[in-house]
Order: structure tokens, then sequence, then C-alpha cells
DNA sequence: CGTTTTTCATACCGGTCAGTATATAGATAT
DNA sequence: ATATCTATATACTGACCGGTATGAAAAACG
């Protein structure tokens, strides 16, 4: 094992790498992947294009490390929304968190995956490929939790899991483009209030 | 009224404005106001770039045109859908219709409207203003059908039309958000079902 | 016929894109 | 002190962006 805190040998950096990252989560989050420039990027993150391949590689993998730190920093809601009891609540928890996520005041609005996945510019397919592999991830693991719900007598019957997974994602996407589009939160919890209303109860 | 037929000065054209647009519409269907180079604009319809200029103005306009083209050819069932006889009615033909106009096998995958206007790249700033206005003013027109409904009896207690037009178009843009990710047709026939299943019935 | 008018093909414009070469600055190692 | 190593700042590369100048081609006019 290294020490943490030997000394390097030649000149130390200048800047906080998760600092820089932070800021290029941002831009990255408010442009999406293409619309974001490497103008944009240094600028925000404080450090010059040397500095930036030097630390971060390039441009792709740069986007994949901020697409980590938004999945661990912005995403983490959803880990413990499926921990929910019941089915219910675990939509419920998703629903809110995804709100309160997108809708925030200081970062940008709407979900990053969404921004920087429909766009489509042929080169980039990589990119979207990636996030909509992350999201196949994640949709599978909702998909086995209304399983569980299933199995429990949580859901009544008629009502596929796959079908209800499938529902759920749907509207958590849609909420993305409305959050993106500027639709203010109150109008946004109106519509959480109304699904979970709607909502199948055994 | 000037004759249509009537012969003009100067040298023909060689191509068919229409199907040159139709043509365009395609191209910033299927990559979005920014997405879409001139190159592949021009090569797709078939002209070079003096006569699309000549013909179309600029790229801006040429995408307005197309937004007007896609709204006459592809938005049509929207309409129609408004003047079904209840609430549901109108809500199902509204989800089987985009789900059929997204899934074609011709055209592209999603919604124009989605895709053009979730990328946002601080220029081509008035094209997403353009699109969110549009899509405020079918907004408002699925408030006030369900106005409607409400006073009809169409609609149970408690269930607020504002809510509930919010509710279905968030549904329509998660749709359009799996349709251009390639989530397969019969899946996303399961969840119009699953939708219709849950709608709030008097 | 020649003139006029419009379209077309080609080459070009300045600007921006992602990415990099070069040289200097700032630290450790000997 | 000197050598070594890494980070920085500046300026550059080739490719592509949206948009256009220029001149030839093709039709109607006289």
């Amino acid at each position: 094992m290294k020490n943490a805190s030997a000394p390097v040998r030649g000149r130390p950096r200048e800047f906080d790498p998760d600092k820089a990252l932070a800021a290029a989560l941002e831009i990255f989050w408010r442009r999406g992947y293409e619309g974001a420039s490497l103008a944009e990027l240094t600028e925000a993150m404080g450090i010059t294009k040397p500095s930036l391949y030097a630390c971060f590689g390039n441009k792709e993998s740069l986007f994949r490390k901020a697409l980590d730190l938004y999945e661990r920093d912005k995403l983490c809601y959803v880990k413990s929304a499926l921990e929910a009891p019941t089915a219910k609540e675990v939509a419920e928890r998703l629903l809110r968190g995804a709100l309160a996520m997108q809708c925030g005041s200081t970062d940008p609005k709407g979900c990053m995956g969404v921004i920087s996945s429909v766009a489509n510019t042929s080169h980039a397919e990589c990119i979207r490929e990636e996030i909509l592999a992350r999201r196949a991830s994640s949709d599978r693991a909702l998909v086995e939790r209304f399983e569980r719900a299933k199995e429990e007598g949580d859901l009544p019957p008629g009502v596929e899991p796959r079908a209800l997974a499938l529902y759920l994602s749907t509207i958590l996407q849609g909420i993305a483009v409305q959050a993106g589009s500027g639709v203010a939160e109150g109008r946004l919890t109106q519509l959480v209030d109304t699904t979970l209303a709607m909502w199948p109860s055994a």
C-alpha cells in the first residue's frame, strides 16, 4: 500500500480534482455531453485544457467520471427508496426524491441522464449507450423490487411487476423533461400526488 | 390571385421543396436542432447549401418549417384525440397515437419536440423557447378539455383537471424518452394499458 | 439572337470544436 | 547547486460549424 500523503516528485497541481470534477458535472448536467464545450468546462473548473487532459484523460472520460459522481451524490436516494417497505412507498420515495433532486435551486434542472441520452449526434454514440446501460441496470432493480412486492401480496392481482416498473420509470423520465423545461416544483408536486393517488392498492 | 402554374422568369429549380423539407424533418427529428449539421441536411435533402438558403432562409427558419410540417403531418392525431367523447378516451387516443407515431418503422423514434427541447446549448435558446411555447399551447388545450370533462361529470370528484392534464402530458413525454431510447413498441403498449387501467373513473 | 433572371456547383469565409506541442515554472532528489 | 520530474500557460493543429461570394448553367423575355 502506497502512503497517500507521500511527497510527489514533480510540481504539485494547483487545483482540487474533486472540486474541478464537481464543476464539470454541473456543466455536463446543464448542457449534456455534446453541448458542453471544453472552453466552458475549463472555465468552470478553473483549469486549463492541458491540466484537464493530464488529470482526467479526455472529454469522454471526464464525462464518465462526472456521471459516476452524479450517481454517487445525486442519485443516492434511489438506493434507499428501493428499501422502502411497500411498493407504493418505493414509488413515493422515488418520485419525491427525483423531484427534490431535479428542482433544487443550486443544481441544474432535470436529469443529467435524460439530457445526455436524448440528443443523438451519431458520434458520441458510446456516451448514449453508456447511459442507457446504466438506466437498464436501474430499471432491472426496480422490476426485481416490484416482483418481491408481488410475492409479498403488496400488489393487486392483474398488476404485472414489469409493467408497473416501466410505468413508474416512464413517469420519472417525464418528470425529468418537465423539470428541465422549467415547470414549477409546486406543479410537479401536484403531479406526484396525482400519480400516488392512482397507485394500485391491494 | 397569382396563377400558380404561371411560367417563372429564371432557371427553374431542380428539386421539390416539399420533399426536401420532409427529408430535413427526418434529420432534425433524429438529431435535434443542433445535432443536425448542414452537411447532413443538404445530403438528405439532395440539394446544395446555396439552394437551401435560397429556398428556406437559414437553418433556423428551415427548422421552423420542419416543425410546422411535423405538427401538421405527425401530430394530427392530437386534434382528433381531443374530440373524443370522454376524458379517458381522450387519454387513450393521445397515448396510442403517440405510440404509433413514435414507434413507426420508417420515421425516427421518439418525439421531435422533446429531442430538440431537452438539449440546451445556450445559443439556439430561441429554438427551445419556440418548442416550449408550442407545448404550452397544446397543454392548455388539454387542460380545457379536462375542465369540460369535469363539468360533464366525466371526472370523479377530487380530480383536478389541471393536475390530470399535467399527469397525462408527463407520461406522454416519458413515452417519448422511452421510445427514443429504443424500448420496444410492445412494452410501451403494455405501459399504455397500465396507464389506462389506472385512469380515474367517475 | 442577346439580355435578364434565377438556380446551381464550387470554393471559400471566420469561428469554434476537441485535442496537443512547446516551453516555462515549481516542486523533489541527489 | 544541479538534475529530474510534473504542472502550468500559450499557442497551435486539422476538422467541422453555419453561412456566403462567385461564376456557370438554364430557363423566360425582347
